[in-house]
DNA sequence: TATGAATGAGATTTCATTCAT
DNA sequence: CATGAATGAAATCTCATTCAT
């Protein structure tokens, strides 16, 4: 709908290179001047469309974001209202995340390793810091309604973080080492039960 | 020893000033005009000591960048000639390792600092890849006397090599958010015993 | 009359919003973009109602400009032909002019604002020059019929000129400090009274 | 003595060039190319002795502007300290102040008059109203002491300010018209006596 | 041993203006 | 009557690098 506003064709192009240039130099390497060069552009055009050089990154990342980011919050949601003991015997669940997550991903697979690899600068650079402390509060959430019925036992959230962070990892060395959505599934199925095990063996330590 | 050359005032000068400034802004956003002027220099300084900025970012991280590999090789040299079944045995030498590890980390952790979060753009900015390159191998090496004994397996590269990465972002972790060394190993050693369990269960899958 | 031509909304919107824009900002600083933007139009609208930015400050400001000249011609016309004695006796006259320019001031507030601060680079940037260009000659004519009866005097054309500074400028200052009629004629009377009395004592100096 | 230090051949160039574009196109219109392009030099040349345009603008004003605050200041200070009554008494006083002013002022005369008319957008623009605003002080001060002295009256301070900014563009106007010293005092000097009448005459109101 | 001067190639951004539709 | 697209020329500024001295 919104996509037929704005969609002339020289936008078009300036997102198309500026893509291939943020994917090859990262958003505060890549040159407006080689961008609107390579579409037979001028700067000033960039100005016309977009308003600055972080209004391009947007049009070029932007409404990929939106998409993860619905994925993801859609399953937040859900997973501060479910039980912990439900979740953890839930694998059919993960997959199913997980398989929205790959298909969000590979289906903007530029846009998303722009995003993940070459924001810095940009004023989407904090995002994945943003996004991991997102998680941290749902699962720490998660994790309290868990040591909540295991006397003795409180949250380690240290560990719990980091877990974040390998999680988020495992999806970016998916998108740099898995070609297509079937082998990134054959990738990250795995590697999801395996934080899911780490997740019940670590999120908890002894009250002190 | 090569610090007896060239060790004048002035260039100790410049790489705490270097320091501090690629630990602030990263190699490629660090100006030399900033680092010649806190060191009340002018930037030909550097060209002279170093040559190049380049050269003053081998200054700055060079010789803590050699005694950590210095530590990695040493443990791998070890690692390739002992036995899988062993190694997965002695908890003890992860931990010695991981002890050696912090120690040189944290002897040097302004240089790690910028070693892993400020070298884009530099002669170093693959040297974590590089890292990455030769753990997998020696992991492989590993991996393969293993399933040598094991009928019907074989080694999942993909995994292992994912679980290098998670190591090499473990250390990543610790460095970002423990303040000394003491609470460095309490965050790491157990993190290194899930990731040798880690190892165990997924470095080798069924054979087609 | 010539109001009745072009009077489209979006001629009236454009200057509204101009007048904002140029009120703020001056002419030279003044965007287009914002201009247009604000009043839901494109800056092609400006050239299409008034061919080029200056067009458009003349939109703003034109009528208003005029008022203010009729006055002035009118006064100028007058005094041109009175006597110079008289002149200087008719102390309600001056009242009178400057209740008329008061009026056509403060009706026109914005318009003389933009007029006197902010008219740098448009083609009205001279305006006030012109103007004591205008007033010189007056006085000048003036003075001369009044040294004509004053032997051994001649005109100081000099301070004639200043005076006519200090005037022009007595009305800026009136502009940007008192803010309606009332308070103006207060600020502005005892003003006149002032410099009639100097142009008295001073428009005329001995001959060498 | 400081001006031995920085005094290299391309910044006195640069210096000069930029006074010739300043007083042309005043501060904000100056083209920073085309300033060192007439010096021969590269703009980069600028930033390396300056630091950005107005470090530039301050070299070529700066001293220029100090001088002009000293002779200002040392007669502020006199002035609060003087009794008003003596003061209106001491034409010679104003006299000497004025010759002061004259002489400082066309020893610098390019300095000045881009200072006062070609500041707009520098970081000296509001230099007069700073001017005015310490003047204002200074008068309000002495007209107190005045009043103190005469029972039903006080400082009218409106006119006190309008009288300000007269004397101001007194000296602006000055600097327009008047080509050297002499002929400045021949302007300035019965200028400033007709203030001094104007400021006895008006500076105190009717006690409400 | 180091400086001070200067370069040159680059960066992003702004804007009035034009013109086909 | 007005738009939307695009230009082109300008602007300021940054910076690693060079080199004679």
């Amino acid at each position: 709908m919104t996509d037929k506003i704005n969609n002339s064709e020289s936008r078009e192009k300036l997102i198309e290179c500026a893509k291939r240039e943020f994917l090859e130099k990262g958003f505060a390497k890549a040159s407006l001047r080689k961008i609107t060069g390579d579409a037979g552009l001028t700067t000033g055009a960039v100005y016309f469309f977009f308003g600055d050089k972080n209004g391009l990154f947007d049009g070029v990342v932007g409404s990929a974001l939106q998409k993860l980011m619905n994925v993801i919050e859609t399953h937040f949601t859900q997973d501060t209202e479910e039980d912990f003991l439900a979740y953890k015997q839930q694998y059919g669940d993960h997959d199913e995340f997980a398989k929205q997550l790959v298909d969000v991903i590979y289906d903007n697979l530029d846009e998303m390793t722009i995003l993940l690899k070459g924001s810095a600068g940009s004023k989407y650079e904090h995002f994945i810091d943003a996004l991991i402390d997102r998680m941290d509060k749902v699962y720490i959430k998660m994790a309290e309604r868990f040591a909540a019925v295991m006397p003795g036992k409180r949250v380690n959230k240290k560990m719990l973080h980091w877990l974040c962070h390998v999680q988020i990892n495992a999806f970016l060395h998916m998108i740099e080492h898995e070609p297509d959505k079937e082998s990134a599934l054959g990738f990250i199925c795995p590697v999801m039960d395996m934080l899911v095990k780490a997740w019940i063996d670590f999120a908890l330590e002894d009250d002190k």
